[in-house]
DNA sequence: GTTGAGCGTT
């Protein structure tokens, strides 16, 4: 579905190169040479569409993990939520002043992933703890459409 | 080293 960017580099390589030998063999004008490189530029910008599809495809939701026990680490939670959906991010939020840890933390995982995840670590028993996983309130990241 | 409602840093 989605094209390595390294693809697109040798394309306007290959065409680069194409069109030096072009040059070179026919004598033609460079104008040649730069309708080439012009090609090979706008071809990166046309399958830049698919690698911004990749970074628009991470739906990633913020999910506000609260109630959390303080022996618990970023990769329990992790594994946690990752067995209820893909979980991009796992930050648990700590003094950093003190250094205490505050007993709450932050999960980013796909949208669909996040509100199963939310419905079914909701009040659900962690470490011998009541977690509770809601949507962040704050902080978005990219368009999110809320009715 | 402690505690227990809450919404966060590059």
């Amino acid at each position: 579905m989605k094209f390595p960017q390294g693809i697109t580099i040798i394309i306007a390589l290959v065409l680069a190169v194409i069109g030096f030998f072009i040059a070179g063999s026919v004598q033609l004008t460079p104008a040649l040479v730069a309708v080439l490189m012009f090609v090979s530029a706008l071809i990166p910008a046309f399958f830049g569409a698919t690698d911004a599809d990749t970074d628009a495809n991470t739906e990633v939701k913020t999910l506000y993990v609260g109630n959390l026990p303080y022996r618990a680490n970023e990769g329990a939670v992790r594994a946690l939520f990752s067995e209820h959906g893909n979980v991009h991010s796992v930050r648990l939020m700590k003094d950093k002043h003190t250094g205490k840890r505050r007993g709450f933390g932050f999960v980013e995982m796909s949208a669909s992933d996040a509100d199963n995840a939310i419905q079914k670590l909701n009040d659900s028993e962690f470490q011998q703890r009541t977690l509770k996983v809601r949507e962040a309130k704050e902080r978005p990241e990219k368009s999110d459409d809320e009715s």
